[in-house]
RNA sequence: CGCGGGGUGGAGCACCUGUGGUAGCUCGUCGGGCUCAUAACCCGAAGGUCGUUAGUUCAAAUCUAACCCCCGCAACCA
């Protein structure tokens, strides 16, 4: 019986244009779904835009639209993303969506029926124009820390969640969980904060300033954003509860730990419902600088700076490569393109050139692999990526196969099947030897590079999709296609 | 101040966080091999007291403590 495998990404504020953040996100989620796919798991893959809250009115008003066209269009650009990422996402959601207004409502009345909702008065330092309030943590010296204007002691009516209730048991449950938070730095920090901040009960309603979910039965406030916004992930699949519910992992950033490793679990349990498995927070890329990326130090880079200009599979290797997952990483071009030029061009696609074209003029069209003459075992392989992308270590997964590839290339150079009598019997073992190992590093590629696994596959005469199962197969025939270039080089120059 | 991350040959990074045991990868430099292939592939060499100091240990980049430096935690922003 296949496993059930749901994967999330966070959902976009679409106030802003997608940057490198979003992409990187959506391309690491989209590499474990396809991974789990390819392993034989049933896979359910979300992502989408968080559309409420009072910021995105104030920019669609900056911006001179209606809220809900400016929204409207700033989410087009998000889908957008997805699309040219080549997602294989299988929901898009957005929480201005009918489906997510149903599920909050009904998440809300839940929580109030069990008395976990209450009405009471909030009091703090208030920003009128940011329309938000700070702790004293954050603006000790009374003034707003975007505007730097005095803050006003405000009173306000609004609903609370009784986050304090559950202090105990999410410490508890956080400990006991290694894996529930991802990595260990991430884990170990959140329990650090469990532990030297009180909980407090969580505010989560707004005035309602038409915009925004209605607070069931109480028209003047909608729900807090982030209140409503971690409910996407039930919403989403709500019609298909016991098939998909609990998510197995919610990749998010590091900014957002404590909303999805806290707030959204005592949430859950106050609900009655299951709790994700893990909540995986994967790093930042940073700028060419090492620097965080921001337009006022200028070192940022544009996902469309990349999209089009370079391949995709190019693109998400280097993000999946050169970035160590759950750690930050600089994004430079120059080194993206170095990657494609020498991993992906010399080493990947020069063996493929190499071995097929050798094939085709020594031995024809047609070859077969035989399991008993195999030098290569890939079923480890397999396993040893298993065990990697279980670790959602997926530059590990990376590294491995492409010590595979190196292995292939130095093969053929011990072997030197050219120098080999053709139509003999080594010949014949040497090539589908390598023939079977290019296949089997395509198989166990296709997470990662998709489209050119994809075109490896064709090459060889394969089926486009393959699970693990066919590395173990007994006899694998090839009908080999000449090859083209999979990775024509990049000639790149500083400040193009 | 506090919290978190980092400091490894010329550059960028693994390992450390999965088990402490001759320091590994990519690029660059130098020399060699091969000629099937996308001027590609393979081998070898030079280059490091793994931020500093002290400690634990037969043995530390790896564990412990203190310290120094850089980055993030306010704004565009995952």
């Amino acid at each position: 019986m296949p496993r059930k495998f749901y994967i999330t990404t966070a959902i976009d504020y679409p106030n802003g244009s997608p940057h490198m953040g979003h992409a990187y996100e959506k391309l690491i989620s989209d590499c474990y779904a396809r991974w789990y796919r390819f392993r034989g798991d049933q896979v359910h893959f979300l992502t989408g835009t968080d559309e409420n809250g009072q910021k995105l009115v104030r920019a669609a008003e900056e911006a001179g639209e209606p809220t809900k066209d400016f929204v409207d269009l700033q989410v087009d650009k998000f889908r957008k993303l997805c699309a040219d990422l080549g997602l294989s996402h299988s929901d898009f959601i957005r929480t201005t969506e009918a489906r997510h207004k149903e599920a909050a409502q009904e998440l809300w009345e839940r929580l109030q029926k069990k008395s976990k909702i209450y009405f009471g008065q909030y009091e703090g330092q208030y920003c009128l124009s940011c329309e938000a309030f700070y702790t004293e943590l954050q603006a000790a010296d009374g003034k707003c820390p975007a505007h730097g204007s005095p803050l006003e002691r405000v009173k306000e009516d609004g609903y609370f969640f009784k986050l304090s209730e559950y202090a105990e048991w999410i410490e508890a449950h956080i400990r006991d969980n290694e894996n529930f938070v991802w990595p260990k730095a991430a884990h170990s920090e959140i329990l650090n904060r469990i532990r030297s901040e009180k909980i407090r009960d969580l505010s989560v309603s707004r005035p309602n300033h038409s915009w925004g979910i209605p607070v069931p039965g109480d028209e003047k406030h909608v729900m807090y954003t982030w209140f409503d916004a971690l409910i996407n992930y039930w919403s989403a699949v709500r019609n298909s509860e016991e098939k998909w519910w609990p998510a197995s992992v919610h990749v998010i950033g590091k900014d957002i730990v404590w909303f999805h490793a806290v707030i959204w679990p005592c949430l859950l349990k106050a609900a009655d419902l299951e709790l994700p498995e893990q909540v995986f927070v994967h790093g930042m890329v940073l700028g060419q600088d090492g620097r965080k990326m921001s337009k006022t130090l200028g070192n940022g880079v544009d996902p469309y700076q990349i999209i089009g200009q370079f391949p995709l599979d190019s693109f998400r290797y280097y993000l999946l490569r050169a970035i160590p997952s759950g750690g930050d990483g600089a994004f430079v071009i120059k080194d993206l393109v170095m990657r494609h030029n020498t991993e992906l061009a010399n080493d990947f696609g020069n063996l493929l050139s190499r071995v097929v074209k050798l094939a085709l003029k020594k031995g024809g069209e047609t070859w077969e692999s035989r399991r008993e003459d195999r030098s290569f075992d890939f079923p480890k392989l397999f396993e040893k990526l298993e065990g990697s992308m279980t670790r959602r270590e997926h530059h590990r997964a990376l590294e491995s196969l492409w010590l595979q590839i190196n292995q292939l290339n130095l093969y053929l150079n011990d072997q030197a099947p050219w120098k080999m009598e053709a139509g003999s019997e080594a010949l014949k073992s040497c090539l589908s030897n390598a023939l079977f190992g290019i296949f089997g590093t395509a198989v166990l590629a296709q997470a990662f590079l998709p489209e050119v696994s994809r075109k490896i596959l064709q090459t060889l005469g394969q089926p486009e999709v393959l699970g693990p199962e066919v590395l173990a197969a007994d006899s694998v025939s090839f009908r080999l296609q000449s090859p083209e270039p999979l990775f024509p080089k990049i000639e790149w120059k500083e400040e193009s």
